[in-house]
DNA sequence: GTCTATACAGGGATAGAC
DNA sequence: GTCTATCCCTGTATAGAC
């Protein structure tokens, strides 16, 4: 609606591009209906009006922060795979990376889990949808890949293991500042090991196999 | 504030009782901000003013909604763990349970959720975590059970063990509408099936044990 | 306990000068 | 492109009659 980098210089404090970040930023800390345009314009250092000028509505604002959000997110996602090693240390890889960006970029993380929680409101769905999507199937495709060489279980439902990598990493994203405060989790500030826990209880399973039934 | 549950009969158009539930709804579909006393009002039959009458505030309304939601849940939670059957039987009932809970009373899943995902507002916080952090100990103290008689490894952290059978149903909750649209997702409608496969995963992990290295 | 009527603050959005 | 000033609506909350 109106030209976008057409000159890269002075990223920032273009009247536009401020104005995403900004909305962007409160969008993703309190929701659509929590932020107002003042709130908005005040952060990025404009005018309520020029918020306008810039974008047709609130709601216009909100889908084009949310546009990049995805694309930014997908695009991340882009760069993990491809790397050598057997599948599982590859699969490794990709959760490893995954947690990374989820928390590199809370502000698009959390943007898209609201998102994803309201299903009254259809306002950006198909976007979020879509930017969970891909990395979905990106990895459903490894891991059947996987399965094909022989080195995972064929009984299993490559898109249940998928579902379960991605969810202890979101779960985390989600949970980890509560968790902090009980006892028994050590690993709420070290990302790391969480992803490396996963990973030995996803490809060994928590049985102990040792035959011992006591101690 | 105000003396409840003293004559139980006719529970639901009694005035306060009807607010409360159609607050609940209404808050756990748009959200606290996107909802207006004038909606609560409309759904629960009654004047605005009303609401005024049995609730000092909207945030207080708010409160009131989240207290009895998160003591439904802790409650519901309880009745799961008191079973017989090996440790690995009995996480499983915990899984299954825990999920059914989720899913049982969205409203309530959604509410919690939400309420989670704010960092900014403190609206409710403890509560929450109250909430999830009651089930969370509860199934920690369960596994680090079943690490004792041996029967399940003892090199892990019961805490990320439990994170990971939380995460998968969290997920299960927020993600299964948006991944029913996916290919390779055959359980998105079966939270049983779901459910079982997960703990095959957990249990038994995802390599395959049997040497062969193609087909 | 329930209503109607009202106060008043803040929301989104527009007009028009610069 | 950016501002000030303004419009109109809806939000929360209160007063006071029934």
């Amino acid at each position: 609606m109106s030209q976008v980098a057409q000159s890269t210089r002075e990223p920032l404090s273009n009247g536009e591009a401020a104005i995403r970040a900004a909305a962007g930023a409160l969008f993703a800390e309190k929701g659509f209906e929590a932020v107002s345009v003042r709130m908005v314009a005040e952060k990025a250092g404009v005018s309520k009006a020029n918020v306008f000028h810039h974008f047709a509505s609130k709601e216009g604002l909100y889908l084009a922060v949310l546009r990049s959000a995805a694309e930014k997110s997908t695009h991340l996602l882009g760069e993990v795979a491809k790397a050598s090693g057997t599948h599982a240390e590859q699969l490794g890889r990709f959760a490893r990376g995954h947690l990374e960006n989820l928390l590199e970029d809370k502000h698009v993380t959390r943007l898209l889990l609201r998102e994803a929680l309201e299903h009254g409101s259809e306002r950006g769905r198909e976007l979020a949808d879509q930017g969970v999507g891909d990395g979905f199937t990106r990895l459903v495709a490894m891991l059947t890949e996987a399965q094909r060489s022989g080195e995972l279980r064929t009984d299993l439902n490559p898109g249940l293991v998928a579902m379960l990598m991605v969810a202890a990493n979101v779960f985390y994203f989600e949970a980890a500042p509560v968790l902090r405060h009980l006892p028994d989790v050590g690993f709420s500030d070290d990302p790391q090991g969480y992803s490396e826990g996963v990973m030995n209880i996803l490809l060994h399973g928590i049985l102990n196999k040792k035959g011992n039934t006591n101690e």
